[in-house]
DNA sequence: TTGCTATATCGCCATATAGCGATATGCTGA
DNA sequence: TCAGCATATCGCTATATGGCGATATAGCAA
């Protein structure tokens, strides 16, 4: 019941539901996911964090940055099913079209270290 | 997003998760709810209420009691999804397996009418 | 080492929500 | 009509949570 309500919750907030969607397309840090959201960095991190704990998304470091990617769900059950279904859901969320469309101009090196 | 996050907070909680499992088994009308749960009648509405916004439960009147049961998920894909996720799910928590148990001495009649 | 940068954690505030009791609504039966 | 019961809604309180800025941690570079 608790690894349940903990997938669950995780994706009951709107943009964590949308940083799982955007990650579905491709890995991103921290402060990418910063600007793309207009989030302050400690709330990007506490949402990345919420998301980690429920199998959702997995990370890698690489120098200072930490690159989060999409759980595969081999944890879960809950989340395997759940990021299925996300794959392919959703995508006419307005926010979330806005920011699939900045992706391609996202430039790591140019935005994190300003 | 709407639809999507109103269907994953309707599951965050785990009494109502619990509502649903037990719906899964039987029909129930209110009072039964409240007497499993051992929550206040306003509580368990309130929960319904919840789980019939978000498609995971529908109800009938018969008589002056409301009887829900499980919804069929036909609304929300999502919400399909995840009641048939929960479908054989669960079933460890002591504290649904505890009102399982409890399930066969229900007596409508007897218990609301007290 | 020192300094810089990216991320994580802490402390706080505003809002959301699970819980309750009290009250309103609605149906049944006398 | 009126009385009584099941359910829904209202008002409230305590806790949970999303947001922020400030601070701590960790890794790279000089």
């Amino acid at each position: 019941m608790k690894s349940f309500v903990r997938v669950m919750k995780a994706l009951s907030e709107p943009n964590r539901v949308r940083m799982v969607k955007i990650l579905g397309r491709q890995e991103l840090c921290v402060c990418e996911l910063q600007h793309l959201f207009g989030l302050a960095q400690s709330t990007v991190s506490k949402h990345m964090k919420i998301l980690e704990e429920a199998g959702l998304v997995s990370f890698r470091k690489e120098g200072l940055w930490i690159i989060y990617r999409l759980g595969t769900g081999e944890e879960s059950e809950l989340a395997r099913v759940l990021l299925e279904h996300l794959h392919g859901s959703l995508e006419d969320d307005p926010q979330l079209a806005a920011m699939v469309a900045r992706l391609p101009q996202l430039d790591r090196g140019r935005i994190c270290t300003l």
